[in-house]
DNA sequence: ATCATACGTTCAATTAATCCGAACGTAATA
DNA sequence: TATTACGTTCGGATTAATTGAACGTATGAT
């Protein structure tokens, strides 16, 4: 009889492709481990790991029964999810990934409706950047993500709830603080700052500015706030979303800032899942609150437009 | 922790609506069983049964919990053959399901080259009607089925191998032995034999005299053999699928057939499997064997057009 | 009314499985 | 040659699963 523990400890396995290290990360011990995986191999009649003393490796037919194996774990965990969510779907635990760009302004403006709103939701919530939410997603790891889209989300949904602008942000020796708007011909391209490589921000400003994204970054900085300090210490410029604004740009009195004047957004704010997952209330119920207080703090009228499109099937 | 026992448990309680039946479906005892969906049904937090001493009833939510518990029974069940479909797919234990109108002519033709191909193939062979075999097949209690198109299959896959004209029957005395071709319209209507409900047969061939399908059957016959000698005791006449045509009516000198001639063919028949069944080799072998043997035995080309269509997703 | 029957559940005892740590074999490294 | 790291094997200990008997309850027959 094949358990879904032996797929848990084959999945760990391939993963960590290191017996040992797999059986921690099990919390079992390896020979736990090892003889769960030997009775999977030996039901299926599939050798899945090519294993001796010094390496592990996948074998190719090892690799077609993994896939359907992660599929099939997912489908449990999602089952196991499904009692709670068809109960009541605000009074669950559940496990939130967000990116560095968005999770320190976001997060701390959503809390407190939240709480209020859903006293019983326990929300767990990483940080992290898109490519490794998307992978911890996909692990079944995380039940939701919210990214900045565009994003090669792979086969997940997504359920967009924002758009903002940019704004150009310097020293206020570089522009006057009249200026309220700028325009991407304006930019001093050359002295502009970005955040380290693998941050989406990073391309996202890139497209916004109509610049390639080949080259260099002249620092390596992978904090949004720290990136700010630099420009106030007059070392460049930077584009700063716009929920980012308040907290970074306007408590600093070296800075000046400026709409960048672009017809389209420059990025898009949704919150991505699984297509399997089952908890379609609990994403209506979340966004709902994320737009509300999003609109609330930036004046803008509630785009419903979105919203619903995404949920029923 | 939830299982897969706990899931089979379920959904054998929910098939039985009785948990006395269902604990002996599963080979356990009544407590297990008992005991096994009341730890689902806590770890889900969801009421699946609505139960007393003298009724079980699925509750709606717990109709929700079971379809997804079904699907994840069958992707263990695909996920079991796996290995051994991946390894040889022609050296396996396989159910195939097939109708009573097709089952008595095909498998005496196939099962001589089957055996010959792949000895160590172990065919498990159910005979029922279309509607049952489907069933079974959702159910995972089958791999595969032999039906005639057009029929409703549901989400299934149909992999069609072959197709076939239908041949008028009656006593010889009320036909010409020469003739050789009738059309339609040179059907006395009233006199026509046709199986009892629920064999699709009946209503391939309705569709094939152009009649409504409505009405009450004159007698009540379950098999194509039966009909035959109804007819041979000039009871009336029948419509046959050209493979039972020579071991039927050839064999019987109180019987004439003519071609019934219509331009489109009257049936497909096609092997239909679960789209989620792994062993897409096993089911090219199977086809490419079976309309290789049909297209020797009735003389016509092979037709090769819808063959690898439907196998490579 | 009363008894008998059938059902699902509970409980204690038994049985089966899972799990671990120690020992082992092996191969690469110092 | 000694050491280290790894996956595997094995016996014993622990834990979980399973069972049959007892129980409560509702139904239907006597």
């Amino acid at each position: 009889m094949i358990t879904i523990k032996q797929l848990n400890y084959a999945l760990a396995a391939a993963k960590a492709l290191h017996f040992k290290k797999a059986a921690e990360m099990c919390f079992v011990s390896p020979s736990t481990l090892s003889t769960a995986i030997a009775d999977l191999e030996s039901e299926l009649g599939i050798r899945i790991f090519e294993r001796d003393n010094k390496k592990v490796l996948v074998t190719p037919m090892g690799l077609k029964v993994l896939e359907k194996a992660q599929a099939i774990k997912i489908q449990m965990q999602d089952f196991s999810a499904l009692g709670q969510t068809l109960e009541d779907p605000m009074a669950n635990s559940l496990s939130l990934g967000i990116i560095p760009t968005i999770g320190p302004f976001l997060i701390p403006l959503v809390l407190p409706a939240l709480k209020k709103k859903y006293p019983r939701l326990e929300l767990n919530i990483t940080e992290d950047q898109s490519h490794a939410l998307i992978e911890q997603l996909e692990d079944g790891d995380l039940e939701m993500a919210i990214l900045a889209l565009p994003f090669d989300i792979k086969g997940l949904t997504s359920h967009k709830f924002w758009e903002e602008d940019f704004y150009y942000v310097t020293h206020k020796n570089q522009i006057s603080a009249q200026t309220k708007e700028v325009n991407t011909k304006n930019l001093n391209s050359s002295r502009l700052l970005l955040l380290d490589d693998g941050h989406c921000l990073k391309e996202h400003v890139l497209k916004a500015c109509e610049m390639p994204s080949g080259g260099e970054n002249i620092v390596k900085v992978t904090s949004l706030s720290t990136l700010v300090q630099l420009v106030a210490s007059d070392m460049g410029s930077t584009l700063v979303p716009q929920m980012a604004v308040e907290s970074l740009i306007d408590s600093n009195a070296l800075l000046c800032r400026a709409h960048l004047n672009q017809k389209s957004p420059h990025r898009e704010i949704a919150l991505v899942t699984r297509p399997s997952y089952p908890g379609s209330a609990t994403i209506k119920n979340l966004i709902d609150t994320f737009s509300e207080e999003l609109s609330r703090k930036f004046n803008r009228n509630l785009k419903l437009i979105t919203r619903l499109d995404h949920l029923d099937r």
